[in-house]
RNA sequence: GGCGGCAUAGCCAAGUGGUAAGGCAACGGUCUGCAAAACCGUUAUACAUCAGUUCGAAUCUGAUUGCCGCCUCCA
């Protein structure tokens, strides 16, 4: 069954073949680093990162490279506004990156470059682009032309004589073209700065991505990823630079994930609804997060709301219940790792071969979750040891699902633990004082006085806290 | 002005030519002292509108309407 994977230079779905079998190289674009990650970026990171670990369920060797861009003008503004050095704040927030990227549970790339660690070659390929005249040094500038590069714009789907009758471009006379786009700024005083043939001064945006993909990865690969809005310019001018220079496909899948809007308003900094990963993490468990962005379509744009990240709490609180049920009820946890082998698992995955449709895997996943709690309901104590196998089968799937999503794959105590802390954490209930409560209702139900139990049970459910009795006794959680 | 995307039940969301997955919410039921959880049942003759292709379309084509994104830094 063959890999289908949207290609935005064809617009259409095509079939996954890599250049080398089985081994896949991957780029995505990481972060400019001068600020805090938003929950855009946690889209875009947790989406690849998803798409790596199925990569390689499937077998595949991949080669996954994320850079930072760790020079570049927002970083320069950001530093003389907040008075320190470039270097601090382009440190400070690639820190941050991994605190949120970590407790998002997204694994590490193969390669994390730094843009900075990479300018000799940057340098090799704005030189070659200038000896190959498709780039020409202006004042201590160099420009890439595009007029010289006749695939230009067949990424975004654009034509020069089109775009140069709309755009707003800040109108440049000296270059040749108003779309030509800076491979090497001249720096000013205080600017971050490196010698070049051309004079003191520092990568261009898009430069970097083309010289840490080949240098890493070669001059073709297989998979080049990141937001729909880097398909243009980022992105074209990446295609411009790197096969303007090596004269061949740069990239044969471009694969771009759609945005998140915030309770249906577009996330920008002028509306001040920018949710950033850390303050998200607060009020909801990571892993419903990350079943929220994997809950539709990673093309499709997704709304964040309270509403939309409540139910998808619902969802993995229902997800944990039956791997709780039934690890309880088999003796089994989750360290064993299970060898994935039931139907479940291969409808899944062809779900995921469409074009990674991890709403549709996930779907998949709630069908089973009824089923298994059919089985656990109407068999309380014996089941047939063929219907026991199926059942063993269908978690093992669940669980090797779990660990491509990155979600439900803790241990049902872990998240039932944490669960409950952030809920207290959100609502500022005291854990001994619930306890307390609990043991008064008990003492109540001992005596038969319903109404006195009843009562607290409803004082404490105005205070989200949910109650459940079990034969071995009351256990809460907050709701 | 140019380019692209999307319109499926109260809400979210699959479906890519063969007769509408799944989640949430709601209602009824089983279970329970009462609940919670779980399970069962009910909830779109219908997929923005109109026309066309086809034995057959939510799925293809054209038009219309309405949203949205990009064209400038942005995941």
């Amino acid at each position: 069954m063959p890999i289908y994977l949207y290609n935005t230079l064809s617009r259409k779905k095509e079939i996954f073949e890599t250049i080398e079998p089985d081994k896949v190289r991957m780029y995505v674009c990481g972060p400019t680093v001068y600020d805090a990650c938003h929950i855009g970026h946690a889209r875009s990171v947790v989406f690849f990162d998803v798409l790596a670990r199925y990569l390689r369920a499937r077998g595949f060797e991949v080669i996954y490279v994320r850079n930072f861009t760790d020079v570049d003008d927002k970083i320069i503004q950001k530093a003389q506004k907040t008075g320190t050095s470039c270097k601090e704040i382009a440190e400070k927030f690639i820190r941050e990156f991994y605190e949120d990227m970590d407790a998002l549970k997204v694994e590490r790339a193969t390669f994390e470059p730094r843009a900075t660690e990479y300018i000799p070659d940057i340098i090799k390929l704005v030189q070659a682009l200038i000896d190959k005249g498709h780039a020409y040094p202006l004042d201590g500038d160099v420009y890439f032309s595009v007029e010289r590069f006749s695939g230009y714009g067949k990424l975004s789907g654009r034509k020069l004589d089109d775009m140069e009758a709309g755009a707003r471009v800040n109108v440049d006379v000296r270059k040749r073209n108003p779309f030509d786009f800076a491979l090497w700024k001249a720096s000013k005083p205080g600017e971050p700065e490196w010698d070049s043939p051309w004079g003191k001064g520092r990568p261009g945006w898009h430069i970097e991505c083309s010289a840490m993909s080949s240098a890493l990865l070669g001059d073709s690969i297989d998979i080049h990823g990141g937001g729909q809005d880097l398909t243009f310019p980022h992105h074209e001018n990446e295609i411009a630079q790197s096969e303007a220079v090596f004269e061949k496909i740069f990239v044969r899948y471009w694969v771009h994930n759609g945005f998140v809007n915030i309770n249906s308003e577009k996330m920008s900094k002028s509306l001040g609804n920018f949710l950033l990963i850390k303050d998200v993490l607060k009020s909801y468990h990571p892993e419903v997060v990350r079943l929220f962005l994997l809950s539709s379509h990673y093309r499709s744009p997704i709304d964040f709301s309270d509403k939309t990240m409540d139910e998808s709490r619902a969802a993995l609180d229902k997800i944990y219940a039956v791997l709780s049920r039934l690890e309880d009820r088999f003796g089994i946890n989750p360290p064993e790792l299970p060898q994935q082998s039931g139907d479940l698992w291969k409808r899944f995955c062809d779900a995921m071969d469409d074009d990674l449709n991890t709403a549709r895997g996930i779907g998949m996943v709630f069908e089973s979750v009824r089923t298994l709690n059919r089985f656990l309901d109407t068999s309380e104590t014996s089941m047939p040891e063929d219907t026991a196998a199926a059942i063993l089968a269908t978690w093992a799937d669940l669980r090797s699902i779990g660990r491509i999503l990155g979600v439900f794959s803790e241990s049902t105590e872990q998240y039932a633990a944490d669960s409950k802390r952030l809920g207290i954490h959100n609502t500022m209930v005291d854990p001994a004082w619930v306890e307390q409560m609990i043991a008064d209702r008990t003492a109540a139900r001992k005596a038969r006085e319903w109404q006195k139990a009843d009562d607290i049970r409803k004082q404490l459910e105005t205070m989200n806290v949910i109650l459940e009795d079990r034969p071995e006794g009351t256990l809460w959680r907050m709701g």
